[in-house]
This record gives structure tokens, C-alpha cells and sequence, in this order.
DNA sequence: AGACTTTCCCAAACCGCTTTGAGAACCCGG
DNA sequence: CCGGGTTCTCAAAGCGGTTTGGGAAAGTCT
């Protein structure tokens, strides 16, 4: 069932069929009505293409991976693009998702925006010297930057948690409880998200006169192994750390797992905070005791990302997103002051 | 730049433009590189929309999640979709993710077949009793399933692993070292994956006469929380099990924490066989112990879904696929003898 | 050389929708 | 009853590709 064949049925033009669809004001109601009733008994669906054609608009959105990827798809993602998708079903937009092949990211932007298969893309995992923004910004292809830039904030959209601020307030939060040793299990920090927190923790150990020390600090994958090895290392290190901070609950499962094994009682012989992203299936608030983390969900974030976004595409010229927010830290059972 | 503005710049047709860029015997060799080049050169890219109206194909695949999804999506999506869309990626195809709305999943399928979005679909966690493959196959929009159902295995196309047998032999590993009082962790049991294990577990408890407890056992979301609460409460059950079979490795990561909390040691006071879908941030061999387990890469059975939904769309009147994949058992430290 | 292929290229139709520009039908006040 | 608005509807022209059905040019065979 297309419009012409919809159009004969009801012995109107296409024209009028079309407009009574799509809510044009120059058809009259009771045709409206009558058009909308047999295009529902018929089951008519507007053919996609023809429509994206006509319109120039893709309707949807792009997510893209690029093929160096170390670890498949981050399982952040499932969550981040669950909020996103939500948004775009909501205004009818489709959720593409491009993942590896020997094309490399940047070409893939290229055909996105020269073919018209998309409205706009959404830059995930920004490094801290991130090619991709430029490009795009040549490209005119509408998109919005989940994280920042290192070394800018302007002539980009983007939106961000404050990374920094919210491990300079935990470790502050550490110090401020008398800790002086504090070990830092982070992700790589060729990306921008890390590297801000080593910065917000490098700061807030300034701020005490506390040296930093590479032999209590890593930067990697965020894995339950990492988490598991690099506790070990870290803990056995000469001069134990009383305090540690932790860049993501996958990490925490296998630290505490080393822990247990060293036999240290978390919030007493060693306080942890960790940055919890909201992940459903691994929550901070069930542990025992309960994490005290800097908490800001992906989730929220991925809707936010998409609605900013598709306003930018309504209205390019409007005024440039950029969002940071700030990041609760949730003081639970993980903390205690440092043993003398 | 589109095609007829290369054609005008070449002086060819575009017609001859076309059949040079597609492959078709009959144009010259020299005149087909001659106008790829010229093609690269200026950036000629097709316009995706319109090549779909021409051929009539989506070169798309759509994956559509209903929005009554208790955890937003699964974590194992992450792998399962990473290993489809590098297939569909090098077959200039593009995955459709569908999430939530008001539309249930049904009509998105619907709206699918009829509007021509996409080529085909994959059907993730089929339930028992499942509509969808009845849709489908009314619809004539090709599929592939991921999983089974329960009543019936002829007349869709599937792919599955053995879950019943592993968890089959899974438990008779355990009741073969002696272990008479076994428990289970589950994923939901509408899902048929989850009954699926139940039943072989069953199976092999019915084998050696031992009976089944449902003291000793659960079924739900597979978080690490539910995995500590679930193995307290069925490690504190009047006889305590000897041996636990878990359905996930984020329940492993609670039950462990929980095991370790009740000072039981692994692999001595109780046994641990969990299945493993081989996630990256997750690994079952990292652990100490190491854990046995029943082991199928999700990331693999992502891509040769895909694979085969490929060809069906290529050939929708070809044999009708379904794979079982049978999932390896591998012994490691987490099991031994039952302590007498 | 003439007939017959084969090779190369083209104009035009088509995919299914949106949108423009204009015509027919109707209503109103003067 | 007639001119000027409204209101409703339509035919036709895109959107940017693919595909069909030939036609011209070149090559092959008697």
C-alpha cells in the first residue's frame, strides 16, 4: 500500500493525501479524518526513503566506533545509548550504529554527511587531542561531543560531568579525613575524562602539599582484572595507601576482591570512593559497606546529549550547547578517617 | 556533488556513471577508472536515500528493544551488538537501534516491513511463549533469532547455544565429584535461555535421584547485587549447598563477595561453575580461583547471527538456518570433591 | 564490402514521497 | 448579480539515484 495506490482508493489526489498526513491546514477536517481512518484500516506506512528523499532529512542519528577499539564496546554504552535512543524514538528519529571496519571513523563521518544518512552524530570517548571535531566542524555536519577537548572548551557543542571537580572533592574529602596516602585506579588517560580526574586529584593533593606518586596510580582499561591487579600492586606498594579512588564500579569489583584477599576492612583500613556512572547491573549503594561515590548516571547524560543535539540540528545557528555538570558525592559507608 | 553533476563534469551519462561505479559489465575498463577516480577525487558520495528508493533494499538491519525493559538494555548487548555491526559494517550494511517509546515492539516491526526501513531484524531474548516470531513470519520481513522457544524449534530461524546441556553438564561435573546439594542462580525464567539451564540442571540432578529445592535456588535479573543477596540467602538455607551454579558472571562478582563474606573459600567449602558469555571487562580466568565455567562468546554469536541473516535476506527461500552451538566446559580451580 | 555481433554509451522511465503554483468551488459584501 | 477573498483540491516538478531498452560505433566473419 503506497500513496498512489492510497490516493486512487479514496479518489484524491496524493497531494491532499499527503497533507491531510502530515497536518498541513489546507485540507479540511472531516477529509483529514476520513483520509486518517482508511490510511489506518489500510495499514499505509510512508515509505522511509522516499520520504528522507524528498525532505533531505535523514532523521536519524549516528554512533560511531571506531575498528582500534581495545575493548569492543565500552558497557558504559549500553546505557548511555539506551538514554539516547529513548529520546530519539520519542521524535522519530532512527539510532544508527556504526561499528568498526576498515573504514576509520573519520570516513564514516565523511559519508554520513555527503550521502545524507544522518541529521548529526554524537562524538564519544573524546581524546585529548581530538581530530574528529574539526573535521566535523568542515563538514557542517551537526553533532554534539559527550566530554571535552583538553585544551579547549570553544568552537565545539558538548556535554560534560565536572571530572575534575569531582575527584579534587573526594580526594579532598580523603585528605580532609586525615588520609595522606591515596592511590588512584583511572582509565586511560589519553582520553579526556581521565585525564581531568588525575588533574582534580593531582590538584587536591597540591592544595595538601601531598607529593604524587606514580608507584600508587594506574591508568587502563577499566576491567575487573585491572581493578583486581593493580589494587594488589598498588597496596603492596612500600608505604601503603590508606585511601584510593577508583574511576569506575567494574574497576571497584575487582578491588575489593583484592582487598578482601589482603585482608583490609573497607572504611577502616582503607577508604575507597569510586565514581559510579549509574550502571544498572552493578550498583554502589548494595556493597558492603555501602561506596561512597561520585555519582553522575551515563544514562541521563546519553538523553541529555540526544535532546541538545536534536535541538542543534532544528536550529544550527542557535546558540552553542555546552554543559557541565556537576558530580554528587554521595559520602556512604567506604570512608572513615585515617588510622594513626 | 551528486551524480548528475559528475556525469555533466565527465561528459558521460549517468547512467554510465552508475554501471561504473556498481560493477556492471558494460562499461570499458579504462571509462570505469577513469570515472572512479575522478569520483574519489571529488568526493562523490551517493546519496544513501535515494540509492534505497532506486534498488528498493534498506541495506539495514534493525535491532529493536521493547520499552518495558526491566534493566534498560542488557550489558551483554554491548558484545553481542559489537560482533554484528562489524559484519554488517563490512557488507555496507547499517545496524537500526530501536529503544523504548510508546510503540511496542510489535508495531516498530511492523511499521519496519511496510515502510521498508530495514532488510531484516534479530530477535534477541525470546520469551517462552513468543509472539514475535508469528509476526514476523506474516509480515515476510526476514529474521533471525537469538535463542529459541521453548515449544518449538521448526519453522524460524535461530541460533542458540546449548544451554541446557551445559548446565546439564555442568551439574553432573559436580555431582560426578560428589556433591549432592546444589544451588542455582538464574537469569529470568520467562526467558528461555534461563529455563533452558534450569532444565538441564534439573535433568542432571533427576539423573542421581537428588531433588530439587527451591530453597536453593533463584531466578531474576542478573546484577551483582542479586548475586550477593541471592547466595546469602541460599548459603544460609537449613543444609547449606556444597555446590552453586551461576548463570552470569555479574552474579559471580556478588556471589563471591558474599561467599567471601561468610568466609566459605572457593573451590573447597563450595564449588562454583558460572556460565560465561566472554565479556571483556569481566574475566572468569582472572579470577582467583579461577573459575570453571561453561563458556560461549557472545561477540561470536553476535556476528554469525549476523551472518546468517545476511544470507537469508540474500536468499529468503535458501534452507532455513538453525545452529546449536555447543558451549565448552572448562575446569578450572573453582570446582572440587565435595567436602565429606 | 556487407551483415552480424559485440562493446560502449545514452535518454528516459521509475522508485514513493513532498511541495509548488494554480485552478475550481464556494462564500461574502456591495 | 458580480468582483474579490477563502477554502479545498490537483497536476506536475522535483529529490538523486538505478535500470530498461535502444542506438551508434567498432570489430568479426563470410
Amino acid at each position: 500500500m503506497n500513496l498512489k495506490e492510497l490516493a486512487r482508493h479514496l479518489k484524491l489526489s496524493q497531494t491532499t493525501i499527503s497533507r491531510a498526513l502530515n497536518g498541513y491546514p489546507e485540507v479540511s477536517e472531516p477529509t483529514r479524518k476520513r483520509v486518517a481512518e482508511e490510511a489506518s484500516r489500510l495499514g499505509y506506512r510512508p515509505n522511509t526513503h522516499a520520504r528522507r528523499l524528498a525532505t533531505g532529512r535523514a532523521h536519524a542519528i549516528g554512533y560511531v566506533f571506531p575498528s582500534d577499539r581495545t575493548v569492543s564496546i565500552d558497557p558504559l554504552f549500553s546505557d548511555f545509548i539506551a538514554g539516547a535512543a529513548d529520546v530519539y524514538t520519542a521524535q522519530g528519529f532512527e539510532t544508527l550504529l556504526h561499528v568498526g571496519g576498515q573504514e576509520d571513523e573519520m570516513s564514516v563521518y565523511r559519508r554520513y554527511a555527503e550521502g545524507g544518512a544522518v541529521d548529526g552524530v554524537v562524538v564519544q570517548a573524546p581524546h585529548v587531542d581530538d581530530a574528529r571535531i574539526n573535521l566535523l566542524n568542515d563538514l557542517k555536519l551537526p553533532y554534539l561531543v559527550h566530554g571535552r577537548l583538553d585544551d579547549r572548551e570553544t568552537g565545539y557543542p558538548w556535554l560534560d560531568i565536572d571530572n575534575s571537580g569531582a575527584f579534587w572533592r573526594a580526594t579532598k574529602l580523603l585528605t580532609d579525613l586525615g588520609h595522606s596516602r591515596i592511590g588512584l585506579l583511572n582509565g586511560q588517560e589519553n582520553l579526556t575524562f581521565a585525564l581531568h580526574r588525575r588533574k582534580g586529584y593531582e590538584r587536591a593533593l597540591g592544595d595538601k602539599g601531598l607529593s604524587i606518586d606514580a608507584a600508587i596510580m594506574f591508568s587502563g582499561l577499566m576491567t575487573e582484572e585491572n581493578g583486581y591487579r593493580q589494587t594488589k600492586r598498588i597496596m603492596q606498594a612500600s608505604l601503603r595507601p590508606t585511601g584510593l579512588l577508583i574511576s569506575s564500579m567494574l574497576l571497584v569489583s575487582g578491588a575489593m576482591r583484592a582487598l578482601h584477599e589482603l585482608g583490609l576492612e573497607i572504611g577502616r583500613d582503607v577508604s575507597l570512593i569510586a565514581h559510579d556512572d549509574g550502571l544498572p547491573f552493578l550498583n554502589a549503594e548494595g556493597l558492603v559497606p555501602a561506596l561512597t561515590t561520585t555519582t553522575s548516571s551515563i544514562r541521563a547524560a546519553g538523553s541529555r546529549v540526544a535532546e541538545l543535539l536534536l535541538k542543534r540540528i532544528e536550529n544550527p545557528d542557535g546558540e552553542m550547547p555546552q554543559e557541565l555538570w556537576t558530580v554528587d558525592l554521595i559520602v556512604r559507608g567506604s570512608t572513615g578517617p585515617a588510622l594513626k
